[in-house]
DNA sequence: CAGTGGTCTAGACCACCGA
DNA sequence: CGGTGGTCTAGACCACTGG
């Protein structure tokens, strides 16, 4: 099937690979060393050492120094999620994405909001409230606040053209970014847009971007329960 | 403050990472060549690239063989959300961890859980209820179907000292996990167990782990909204 | 075609671990 | 102390891109 001839590297990775996959080596058991590996494949030791080096970031196996390779316990599966704009996720899925703009105005921070910025309190931030659509139905309630230092002119977009994460990390070099993921009940407001009863639990995710000295953004995304989740897989 | 002598792949990296995020080079923007780095640096080219793959890995640059490095969109923010054992992740808190097994049957599958775990209706499949405590409150209601073929003495052990996440990982080697996350009002049962109201929103995840050929197991994990939440942190 | 990144080698020196 | 992995070099050949 594939007639493309693998690196060595790769071939090396795939041997470890299938013997921990296979049942072969079990979590604690010793990987053979560099040199042995080297010896039984014929490839350099810079080959072994950057096959190794792989799996051993890929989290399949632990290494230390002057003692050896093992197999990792594999107690953490730990899974990529992607936190994306929800403009190229509804995208990819193939559908259609439209954007509602229900406010886009400009106020004094309050004591909580300014804390979370890292502003002083009373300092201006840009305020804006969106809704959006995945082929004409809403998925996602977008409440966000942006700090001027990092956007400057982030009231003036067209935010039906551009989402403000993309904006945003047009603007802004993005340095850090958090995020939290909660279940919640939606606000009157909140329920109203998104057309579901107050009784329909929501996703709720809270995210932070920081750029620089400064903290850029803080969104609260609302998706209804019943229309979204958040999945991942992992392999290997 | 830091003595140690960074390595010089490390400082190649830290140089091309900082004229990304200090937003000297945006998005789209070229890197130097190997070469340039190569001489920029006094190093081999060999270490310049294991330098800028690395970043290439990390996402921060797109490498296209025969063009070019240039700096990566950094729309995808994407962060690792740890899918962890729920006794691990406890007694890093700091808390203390203890379970309460529910339920522990063997029991004939129906046509929906047959399919789910890749097994014909009517195969007899392992059936846990646990209810998991941090220091004595109730934080996660757990309920597993585990395929026998994956771990044949599955019934036997004691949960309660052993959550059967770990059992199982060290039973059968995992070579695929997928997961996904909800916001659900809980069922009666899963409410009167977790002490909360009906109408309180939970985080549901659903698990399944699969172990070459056999799906291992199903896992719906319940968590109160209001106890709970997931959280990750992504940086540079 | 020249320039790029992808891979590989045969050495080398070092820091570290365990006996 | 010998064996391990971590790093590094100065070459090399290749596949691919772009003009």
């Amino acid at each position: 099937m594939n007639a493309v001839r693998l690196p060595a590297y790769e071939q090396v990775k795939a041997f470890v690979k299938a013997q921990i996959t296979q049942g072969a080596w079990r979590s604690g058991d010793a990987v053979p060393s560099e040199s042995a590996l080297q010896q039984q494949f014929g490839v350099s030791r810079m080959t072994v050492n950057r096959a190794v080096k792989e799996l051993a970031v890929e989290g399949l196996v632990t290494r230390v120094r002057g003692s050896g390779t093992v197999v990792a316990q594999l107690h953490r599966i730990s899974s990529t999620l992607a936190v994306r704009d929800i403009h190229d996720e509804i995208l990819e899925r193939g559908h259609e994405h439209s954007t509602r703009v229900l406010t886009v105005e400009g106020l004094r921070a309050d004591a909580a909001l300014a804390r979370q910025l890292k502003l002083r309190a009373g300092a201006r931030v840009f305020h804006t409230v969106l809704l959006h659509f995945e082929d004409g139905v809403p998925i996602q309630f977008e409440d966000r606040h942006v700090n001027p230092a990092a956007a400057p002119h982030f009231l003036e977009i067209d935010l039906t053209q551009t989402t403000p994460t993309r904006y945003l990390l047009e603007q802004a070099p993005l340095t850090e970014a958090s995020y939290s993921i909660e279940a919640c009940l939606p606000s009157a407001t909140e329920a109203r847009y998104l057309e579901i009863k107050r009784s329909e639990p929501c996703l709720v995710m809270t995210r932070r971007t920081v750029s620089g000295v400064h903290v850029a953004s803080m969104g609260r995304l609302v998706y209804p329960g019943l229309r979204y989740s958040f999945g991942g897989k992992f392999q290997l």
